[in-house]
DNA sequence: CGAATGCTTTGATCTACATCAACACTCGAC
DNA sequence: GTCGAGTGTTGATGTAGATCAAAGCATTCG
């Protein structure tokens, strides 16, 4: 487990298109959505488009935040480490979504590719410029703010009061949800990140990780052709056993929770 | 343990003076602290002065997010429960602090008054609409959010990883730091929370809590005149034990760690 | 191709913390 | 004063999940 891939180089810049702004499919999913084409422009005029290799380090937690960053595909793990190496993940990145909040001049945390990744950076002064002229896009920030806010506060809730199970549940569910959202089908589940990964970002050991697995497939709720990727096959019990608040009594579905 | 003391009344109103944000003594610790005199007259025009009774409910996680607030004394603990009354608290909030940020459109977590407490209220669409106006204003919003966001990533941290010695002296710590950040003296900690609070907040039992208290009074660490407050005797080996990243060599230190 | 390397899974054992149980302290009511 | 309710502490025991250990299983590479 080596956490100290800090590129050497900076991170490789990508053929520069005319209009990477106008042309971008992933826009309408992301902060960028917010914007008129005219505006778009504005943008794309201070955006640098990159790429990083697997395992590659975008930043480092208490680097001076000089960038911001938006994933335009591929997948970024976001950590924090204690000094004797372990490890928290504190957030999986997907296409399409804002990296680099929860800043306050310096990164709050380390971002690293986990897969191989495309990036629009935005230098963050220059960004600043832009949000105090498109009011739009600070408000979306905000909102965007606001809901890493909730989900961070969810996860609190799997970290400090939910069972292995009803964690591994909830994070499947969740990978689902996400995957819908971006217009993925929600019931075969690409799971890029390794099950150290897994267990870092669930607070477990990965033996527990692979157990809970092993456990839900007997049970018949997931599928696994192969470690990385899991197939929902019963998405009701799923949601059962990650102990969502569901206004439906639970005398009919407790008998689940024990298993 | 009964976290259903909704009001059957709304909250109740204090007095309303004519210029309260001018007047108000917190507002350099506060988001408001952003804005010009004039501005003032504008937030204070759209602000009601409310109070509440300690245990009383401020909001509900799902209610919709009609009202923002900022506790001008007091203190708030925030919530999560699981249908089966498991509950993680995820923040305690303070005078100063804002309050209802995390929401689309209903708000994510309940608030609880722990103490008797004074809060400013601004409706939700008339404070978006002067944000509108003030760009500052929605800025300094924006860095709050991004505080927050750092601040959850340690929790998670914390949650995740941490064990219940660590986790207690990082909770002591920085109860501390954001006492002195609102000038108030760092080393003796009023503990406005019961060890209940303390144990759904950290992700541990009441009685581990008790436990790990008595063991750093024991060490000298820490001394407790009563339940409700802490004194600091030994801030470095609390921050040792705390597991807080320092460059220092961790090797004087780490026999501390095995205590 | 076979060896090496890095994941993942499975099994055996251990332990930090939860749970269960009892007692102690504080403070307000009467 | 003392009763009772709420909150906190301490002790005994149980257990979910960590840790230790070893064996699959792919994938890469010489």
């Amino acid at each position: 487990m080596s956490h100290d891939n800090r590129p050497s180089r900076p991170l490789e810049l990508a053929p520069q298109i005319a209009n990477p702004c106008q042309a971008c499919a992933i826009r309408v999913h992301s902060v960028c959505g917010a914007l008129e084409p005219a505006e778009l422009n504005r943008l794309a005029a201070i955006t640098t488009q990159t790429e990083a290799e697997p395992r590659e380090t975008i930043f480092i937690e208490g680097d001076p935040a000089d960038y911001l960053f938006v994933v335009t595909g591929g997948g970024v793990r976001m950590y924090k480490l204690l000094p004797d190496g372990r490890r928290q993940i504190t957030g999986f990145i997907f296409t399409g979504d804002f990296l680099g909040l929860a800043l306050y001049d310096n990164y709050a945390y380390s971002a690293e590719a986990m897969t191989k990744l495309q990036l629009c950076r935005f230098p963050r002064r220059k960004l600043e410029k832009l949000l105090d002229e498109f009011p739009k896009l600070e408000r979306r920030l905000l909102k965007t703010a606001s809901n890493e806010l909730a989900a961070a506060q969810d996860q609190m809730l799997l970290l400090g009061r939910k069972t292995a199970r009803e964690k591994i549940a909830t994070f499947l569910l969740s990978l689902s949800e996400r995957a819908i959202r971006r217009g993925e089908r929600g019931d075969v589940i690409a799971l890029p990140m390794s099950r150290e990964d897994i267990g870092d970002y669930l607070g477990l050991a990965i033996e527990t990780v692979s157990r809970t697995f092993t456990r839900f497939k007997k049970l018949g709720v997931v599928y696994h052709s192969n470690p990385r990727e899991a197939k929902i096959l019963d998405r009701e019990t799923l949601q059962d056993i990650a102990g969502m608040a569901e206004d439906m009594s639970l005398t009919a579905t407790a008998a689940f929770r024990r298993r």
